[in-house]
DNA sequence: AGGATGATATCC
DNA sequence: GATATCATCCTC
């Protein structure tokens, strides 16, 4: 297993959330290492895309998605749910990739089978808002022979307000994986 | 189809 | 300071 690099998360948002699919969002906490795999993303674009958060500027909350590339951008949704996204292109763009699903690979008890209930099962709360993903405890991993993969290209989950964006599809899985959130 | 539940943005 | 809105999930 090896830790995916800055320069990684620094591309193309497209092009970075489909290669994170097959790969290994791990984070240990108080001694407990929990792995899965990540088998279902979305890619928000920056300031431009209407259904990303970033799309009204620099404000307190978007500050983490406007930084550095490779940090987590985590937030509390319906007030009850947290979304962990990863933060993508060079700083100032806004885009990041939201992880929508994992398949539970070590330590996951709970569903993955959702945004809100995978950071429930990873035990990843708004305190990991602004974490560095190539920290020791908690970073994203490939395997050294990944197994090849058929990419599905949907829209997005909840977005309809967004317009035009509501229908482009920026939504990645992992065919016939069991694990993914929605058809 | 609706409720839980809180941070955020945008209005006065 | 008030309120409308929300990248969700579960129960009915």
């Amino acid at each position: 297993m090896q830790k995916l690099p800055r320069k990684f998360y620094s591309q193309n948002t497209i092009l970075v959330a489909q290669e994170l699919l097959g790969k290994f969002l791990i984070n240990k906490k108080n001694g407990i290492i929990r792995i899965g795999k990540i088998v279902e993303v979305e890619a928000y674009l920056g300031a431009h895309d209407l259904a990303a958060h970033s799309c009204r500027g620099i404000t307190k909350r978007t500050q983490i998605m406007y930084g550095d590339p490779g940090y987590a951008y985590v937030y509390l949704i319906y007030g009850m749910y947290h979304c962990m996204n990863i933060v993508t292109e060079p700083s100032g763009q806004g885009s990041a990739v939201l992880i929508r699903a994992l398949e539970p690979i070590k330590h996951l008890e709970t569903r993955t089978t959702g945004p809100g209930l995978l950071c429930q099962a990873m035990s990843i709360d708004k305190t990991y808002n602004g974490q560095d993903l190539l920290s020791n405890d908690f970073y994203v991993a490939a395997q050294k022979d990944p197994t090849p993969i058929t990419m599905v290209k949907t829209t997005r989950v909840g977005v309809d307000y967004a317009g035009i964006w509501a229908k482009k599809k920026l939504r990645f899985y992992i065919k016939n994986n069991p694990y993914i959130s929605r058809k």
